[in-house]
DNA sequence: TGTAAATCTTGATAAATATCAATACACTTT
DNA sequence: AAAGTGTATTGATATTTATCAAGATTTACA
């Protein structure tokens, strides 16, 4: 905390990548990093939060409850990732839980003088709108996915698209991102290897 | 067309609504409206578009193909909505087709003119930041909603959420937004009735 | 008003996925 | 190597939703 140089994460972060020099430190001065160790909360689902927060290292995943009380994992994030943005530029309380699944960090801005700094500096707009634009883009995605998609083909599909999260991921924590049973991932695996869609790896699956 | 005001029109629309007379007005001069008979399309997915598009007049349906060749109907639009905003500002094709359910009008900004004035107009960014904001909202709702909710619990809460969309469309049309059947909608809109969830009206159904 | 077309409902059956239970496998720890 | 724990697979069954087919109801309009 101490010892590391703000304004080196800052400028590694897209969303700020039209700023200067002497613009990432006067946003150093704002902005502090915490660090989590592996399960920590970073936010539960109704929570206010106050600052902005972009994940610096390690992993964390974005959970809700179903009405059953079950965990679904909405997504893995990673290094860069802006965490809720949504509700928390629009000041809603937190529509989800997350957690760190790792030891990590977390670099935070308070919201209000992220507001003012996003006001002087039109650069700094651009930027956030190509954010929030991408953002929609895998939202759609996904929800247009997850209307036409059978089982079989959400778990081709995650496996062509995050082969570097399956590796790391239990088979039944990619059910839970997939919102389907172990068992039906499982039997959808076996299907998809008889069928040569996946082929089996020393440490895994793969496609092709 | 020629006689509407288009600054009139722009005035309206939330997006523009930190803008002055006179910045209205140099919108109006970029920006062109056209007219459209019912089932006319709009775009089809895989069009690019090079213009940024708002719903002026009459409904709009945003629909895709599932991989049977089924027409999934994503939503129904109205007045002051932007249409595939994110596709069309981040210039890749578009990711569903539209067509008007009714006459209805468009307003066009052709995309290379509205960023420059984008640019030179910052509070346009802020709004449009909001307008995205809730844009990303919206979908995670409904990424949230469709996880967790049986075929019932859908078709409750789209009568809670959209009273009045509800008098308007066939069942048939419910059922497609809902993803499901008609089949289903109908089964479970009379245990709805049963449980005294919904009840019917003499034009359609309401909630409680 | 009467008829045809469109829409909605109901029933029987099929298909997909969840649930529950048992077993198999893999990785630690000793 | 054996025991134990966590994870994955398999099978039997239940539940949910889709599909197909037939009827009932509503709407349009001639």
């Amino acid at each position: 905390m101490g010892k590391c140089n703000i304004v080196d994460i800052l400028e590694e972060i897209n969303l700020f990548s039209s700023l200067s020099e002497k613009e990432l430190s006067e946003l150093a001065i704002l902005a502090h990093i915490s660090q989590y160790h592996k399960d920590s909360i970073i936010f539960t689902q109704g929570d206010m939060s106050k600052d902005l927060m972009i994940l610096i290292d390690g992993v964390v995943s974005v959970y809700k409850h179903d009405s059953k009380g079950n965990e679904v994992v909405i997504g893995y994030f990673n290094r860069y990732s802006l965490l809720a943005e949504a509700a928390i530029l629009r000041k809603t309380p937190l529509p989800s839980s997350a957690r760190f699944e790792t030891d990590g960090s977390l670099l935070k801005i308070p919201l209000d003088a992220f507001e003012s700094f996003l006001l002087s500096h039109p650069g700094l707009s651009y930027e956030l709108i190509q954010s929030l634009l991408g953002k929609i883009d895998l939202l759609q995605q996904n929800i247009h996915f997850n209307l036409a998609a059978t089982s079989k083909e959400k778990v081709l599909n995650f496996y062509q698209k995050n082969p570097k999260l399956a590796l790391d991921l239990k088979q039944y924590e990619i059910a839970s991102i997939l919102s389907m049973t172990p068992e039906t991932l499982s039997r959808n695996i076996s299907k998809l290897l008889k069928e040569k869609k996946l082929i089996q790896s020393s440490s895994g699956y793969k496609v092709s």
